[in-house]
DNA sequence: GTCATTAGTTGACTTTATCAACTATTTTAC
DNA sequence: GTAAAATAGTTGATAAAGTCAACTAATGAC
């Protein structure tokens, strides 16, 4: 094993959590947490979806994901109703004001990759999205989880 | 700007978050938290350097990382003193203390990163380390700071 | 039927982060 | 020189984020 590799990687991960992660950290730009972004995120891809499936996707506390989503329910983002297959599990949908929200954020997310890509050359930007895309192809089979 | 880049670019940053963001919030084993192996990180590379530094490099708030500083000097992790230049600035240092925990997340780090590679063919362990590579060249002049 | 699992909730708690007001030192402008 | 502005760092109060373990309710295995 190359250990130039390895020191590349992790320059890699520190790179990225210096400077791209902090840009994460600022969609928040209403009145989402990062966490909360996330799972609204997760949530517009995956309804109808349970708390258990969220669990899987974004590895969050399970106390904490059930807080997260109590305050979703009061803000009407969320509907939660039992399933009828098995009653334990809650079946989660968007309703329109989670939807509006996650319009909300999704632009924001989406204005703020704009600017990035923008100051960049179009070569340049088509290089990035390859090297990512083949990054993702890379390591997708890879997940590590801890249940 | 064609909108399939920004998607792209978009779902790079998921990935990053749900998978490796993970691993790295994981280093911790020991006895330091993500910001605070950051910190210590930062430091061994720039010692001695002022918060100041560390401050434009990590976007902390000052005040926690004041804190965060106070509890390195009371397990002797660094060493704080005012520069004879501007007795403003605190130049710290690592001390013998601070250079061992370093090289413990430093390993640990390695560790995970080695583990990771090692699930990985020759060939597309090269070809991932190509790829971070490169981006950090297309990315590396754009900084969004706050100040 | 009862014992073990599984989905989700709740309470108590710790850690992590933020904000604003503050001290001390240095720089700028006059 | 000195007053005002700026800068480095500290502190107190507080909020947000995350963790842990004990709990309920429903289901599945035997």
């Amino acid at each position: 094993m190359p250990s130039p590799d390895i020191a590349e990687l992790r320059a890699f991960n520190r790179f990225y959590t210096n400077h791209l992660g902090w840009l994460d950290r600022t969609i928040l730009t209403g009145s989402l947490s990062l966490t909360e972004a996330r799972v609204l995120f997760e949530l517009h891809q995956h309804q109808p979806c349970t708390a258990r499936d969220l669990l899987r996707i974004l590895q969050l506390d399970k106390g904490y994901l059930s807080r997260t989503l109590d305050s979703f329910e009061r803000r009407r983002f969320i509907q939660r109703k039992s399933s009828t297959a098995d009653a334990r599990y809650l079946l989660i949908t968007l309703r329109p004001r989670g939807s509006t929200e996650f319009k909300k954020i999704n632009k924001a997310s989406e204005d703020q990759m704009r600017a990035l890509l923008e100051g960049l050359t179009p070569a340049a930007r088509k290089s990035l999205v390859r090297h990512t895309k083949a990054i993702i192809q890379l390591l997708q089979h890879h997940r590590y989880e801890q249940d």
